[in-house]
DNA sequence: GAATAGATTGTCT
DNA sequence: GACAATCTATTCT
């Protein structure tokens, strides 16, 4: 079975980011690659709100060859490398001007699946091909060359499908410690149902122990 | 499961 | 020259 996928209008980007980093949770990364396709359901996402959010490379209103595309209109892509290896997707927001984005950090993958695996290299669990910003763009191809790629139309889009059941749980963002107070803001977004976020919006309840304790041995 | 170290390069000071 | 919106392997429990 095919799954139908389309693109998400401009007007979906062109709103304020906590707005838009929520309503992607259960949306559609697309890539169409030497024609196979690839898609994750969007399961995690975290917003930056330069220039004021000091967590965000906008902050200060700092605009380079790097940061330009978020000074843009929205609905493109803005990637970056961190720590030399990992490329990192976003999307960005607002208005012209306002340099926002929303990274995207975990996804679910529902098409394409063996070609995630193949390009994450090695024999893995389903749930270790995309639960994270850096995995996520290996799995599905995407890297620098997809900087200032339009959203709304061509081989790389964030769509809408199939509609599922979620449950929207929120959370600090994470790596950003130091942007001190910013770095409190529960401004990370994940599906509390998905098992495919890169961690939980927050720790399970705290009720009977995980483990029995340890019984003294006896004779 | 938790803690740790090491990888590796674009970007900005 | 310092550092980074991360990931992996290894070590210990």
């Amino acid at each position: 079975m095919t799954l139908s996928f389309r693109p998400l209008p401009r007007s979906f980007y062109a709103r304020p980011v906590l707005t838009v980093a929520r309503a992607l949770v259960g949306t559609y990364l697309v890539h169409e690659q030497a024609g196979a396709r690839m898609a994750g359901r969007v399961v995690e996402t975290e917003a930056y709100r330069g220039p004021e959010d000091r967590a965000a490379h906008s902050y200060g209103g700092r605009r380079t060859a790097r940061t330009e595309v978020m000074f843009g209109p929205a609905g493109y892509a803005y990637l970056f490398l961190v720590y030399g290896l990992h490329w990192q997707f976003n999307v960005v927001t607002g208005r012209v001007g306002e340099p926002e984005a929303v990274l995207i950090r975990a996804l679910e993958p529902v098409e394409g699946v063996g070609s995630m695996a193949l390009r994450r290299g090695k024999s893995r669990a389903a749930r270790e091909l995309t639960n994270g910003p850096g995995k996520l763009c290996q799995a599905m191809g995407i890297d620098g060359s997809a900087y200032g790629r339009d959203l709304t139309s061509g081989s790389l889009a964030v769509c809408s499908g199939p509609t599922r059941q979620r449950s929207i749980g929120r959370s600090p963002r994470i790596g950003v410690a130091y942007a001190g107070a910013w770095a409190k803001r529960p401004w990370r977004f994940c599906d509390d149902l998905s098992p495919y976020v890169s961690r939980p919006s927050a720790p399970p309840p705290a009720a009977a122990p995980q483990k029995p304790a340890k019984l003294a041995r006896n004779g």
